[in-house]
DNA sequence: GTAATCACTGGTTGCGCTGG
DNA sequence: CCAGCGCAACCAGTGATTAC
């Protein structure tokens, strides 16, 4: 079940795209072309009630109802069919992250514009480049490229921790030996990596970022490779689609484009990274174009960090994929302002209370 | 009697936020 | 900037149930 913060956003950006007059109009009234089912209703109108979330509602309506009246949007057209995916996760290689479907053409994903693309394994990004793959599983990242430096430390770690009867790699550690070596991290008192095993560390961060850049450089060879992944990296897929969302300070909102238009609107031109751990294990990537219209050249910036998501050897590594960019700078992206003949099209700011 | 499908389950992976 | 928590979807393994 979605959190409540998720329903309200994504059912009250759907209240105003529907074309209803206000937040509580359209709460009651149920109207006909949003097809929901009455426990969505119900709880819809429950968290309304408790009025935690009343500033995220009202500003994801407003974000709906500017949509609805958008030259580049449903310009004013009465929408029949307004479907909801709610907490299920759309099924699919490289499904558009769409939260809302408008007549089966629009769709619509409502965020909070994080800063994270993705979320994901490193084999996923560095070797498979982000493509669609059927390769579920993926060995532990660290004892892949850096099996001397990962097993060093983690042989510093069973000797500080004074822990005896471990396996003698870390990938063979089964749930119980994980769950007593994360209670000794614990107890140790640190926060993240003790000091006495900096050096060891360091020696991981500096081989995984190096390995990792070399590997992704490499599994990327030819520019058109190049462009791909960076369409996947941007959320840019075969289906134009909305970004309805909200920040800590504004509404954003954005049309994604298809790659079909990106390429009569930019010209790639290239797609590096470098390695950059320090503090964890990371690698930089940034992509250059240029603008066709008036050749104009631009760039796009982030980076992935490779790190453990729940404390050291307990399980493997994940790779955060991270925009660097403002969204609104990024090409492909393209802000929906300006345009709307509405009365609200400048930039609402709220006060986002409650969450 | 065997094969196919289903329901359950515990571990794993992915996501996004928050705390220091 | 780094770390890790909480949650939930996903996945594979298992045993039960149904179909043939």
């Amino acid at each position: 079940m979605a959190d409540d913060r998720t329903t309200i956003t994504e059912l009250a950006t759907a209240l105003g795209v529907a074309g209803a007059g206000s937040l509580q109009e359209a709460t009651a009234e149920h109207p006909g072309n949003l097809a929901i089912g009455n426990e969505s209703w119900e709880r819809l109108e429950r968290i309304l009630a408790a009025g935690k979330y009343s500033a995220l509602g009202l500003a994801a309506f407003a974000n709906g109802a500017f949509f609805a009246r958008h030259p580049a949007g449903l310009d004013g057209r009465a929408p029949r069919l307004i479907e909801w995916s709610g907490d299920r996760r759309i099924p699919g290689d490289q499904a558009v992250p769409a939260d809302l479907l408008v007549d089966r053409v629009y769709m619509i994903s409502c965020k909070y514009l994080s800063q994270i693309l993705h979320n994901t394994a490193p084999a996923r990004v560095f070797e498979e480049i982000l493509a669609p793959s059927p390769q579920a599983r993926h060995p532990d990242w660290f004892a892949e490229v850096a099996s001397r430096q990962h097993l060093a430390l983690y042989r510093g770690a069973l000797k500080l921790l004074d822990l005896e009867g471990m396996p003698d790699t870390p990938g063979w550690l089964d749930s119980a030996q994980r769950a007593r070596l994360r209670a000794a991290f614990r107890e140790h008192g640190s926060r993240g990596m003790p000091g006495e095993l900096r050096a060891p560390y360091d020696a991981l961060i500096a081989a995984v970022s190096k390995k990792s850049a070399e590997t992704w450089q490499e599994a990327l060879g030819e520019p058109a490779q190049q462009e791909r992944l960076l369409w996947r990296l941007l959320r840019i897929y075969s289906a134009t689609y909305y970004i309805l969302g909200i920040d800590r300070h504004r509404t954003m909102r954005l049309r994604v484009m298809t790659p079909w238009e990106w390429r009569q609107a930019f010209e790639f031109r290239s797609f590096k990274v470098s390695a950059d751990g320090r503090g964890q294990p990371r690698v930089n990537w940034t992509a250059r174009y240029r603008e066709r219209a008036d050749g104009r050249r631009g760039e796009v910036h982030g980076h992935v960090e490779i790190r453990w998501s729940h404390r050291p050897f307990c399980g493997p590594p994940e790779a955060k994929i991270y925009l660097d960019t403002r969204h609104d700078e990024v090409p492909g992206y393209v802000p929906l302002d300006g345009r709307s003949r509405g009365p609200d099209h400048e930039q609402l700011r709220f006060p986002l209370g409650g969450g």
